[in-house]
DNA sequence: AGATTATACTAAGGTAGGCTTAATATATGC
DNA sequence: GCATATATTAAGCCTACCTTAGTATAATCT
């Protein structure tokens, strides 16, 4: 059993999730996009599938769906998604981007590769090829988030 | 600029992260361990450095030393750590774990050692080793830990 | 038709993991 | 002496979720 340590996996990706969204905060702020990043976590689910109904958002997203609906609230008082009726299911609403919420996906999208920049800046491509397909088998063996098929990728 | 999605770079970190961090809480717990997640992971800097100031275990943790004096707070009120005066310095603290916390390193190590595992199930070893390469490199890459030179590894 | 389940939401409150400003007492270094 | 360092207290804030409880409405199943 190695020592646990600064280096043990879980907290070296805690640790870098942490520095990740410390940057992506920096960055968005500096591009001008008011989210926080866990909102633009959401704006990039719904742009993945946009009409999608809130119940599967957060089966997508890994979250409860009440805590869904608060993301929503926030993000549709702010004039980026609009929630309309499902036609095939009278409870359910659909949530799809407006104008505004998808003028501000390019920034986000340009934030978060500038950091990427930053943290990959000196790895081999080869071993970022590999942490990338390393890090969806971690999430898929973590389970969650069922995605529609690969639909062409990542990144 | 590839499409803005769940599989981003950023958004990837972070859902391993909260995944990683659900299965953690759930080993910890099921082993009997009475620490959260950042709990275990200020033990676990401790463990390394053993006697280590305040200001520079903040420092190492990537946080500011008023938060570590919250979690040492509660770490001593559990009778994990103990906190004494610095030989060399009047106004430092050294901190160290006691017994108890240092009995809880190894069922903590256990419990992350088998979310690894469940995380990293059917990714090639060759795989694991370069996400372990890349994910230190993003770390230092996004700044933080001065980390004390490397004295035998990792994982 | 009635029972059960599903969808979205409101209300309320909580935990965890930090952060910040402000200030204090004491100690160290120049 | 003065500036800086160390740990701490006080207070309040933000983000990112979670939970229980309940409601109105709708869909599905028996």
């Amino acid at each position: 059993m190695p020592p646990l340590g600064p280096d043990t996996f879980g907290f070296l990706i805690t640790d870098i999730a942490r520095l990740l969204r410390r940057n992506f905060e920096r960055e968005i702020e500096r591009a001008g996009v008011p989210v926080t990043p866990a909102e633009a976590r959401v704006l990039a689910h719904i742009a993945r599938c946009d009409g999608i109904r809130q119940t599967v958002l957060a089966d997508r997203m890994g979250m409860s769906p009440m805590s869904v609906t608060s993301f929503l609230d926030s993000l549709e008082a702010a004039g980026m998604i609009t929630r309309g009726p499902d036609p095939q299911d009278r409870r359910a609403k659909r949530v799809t981007l407006t104008d505004t919420g998808t003028a501000l996906l390019t920034p986000i999208a340009q934030a978060g590769q500038k950091v990427r920049a930053t943290a990959m800046a000196g790895v081999a491509p080869s071993d970022q090829d590999a942490f990338h397909r390393a890090a969806l088998a971690l999430r898929d063996n973590l389970g969650s988030t069922s995605q529609p098929p690969a639909e062409g990728s990542s990144k």
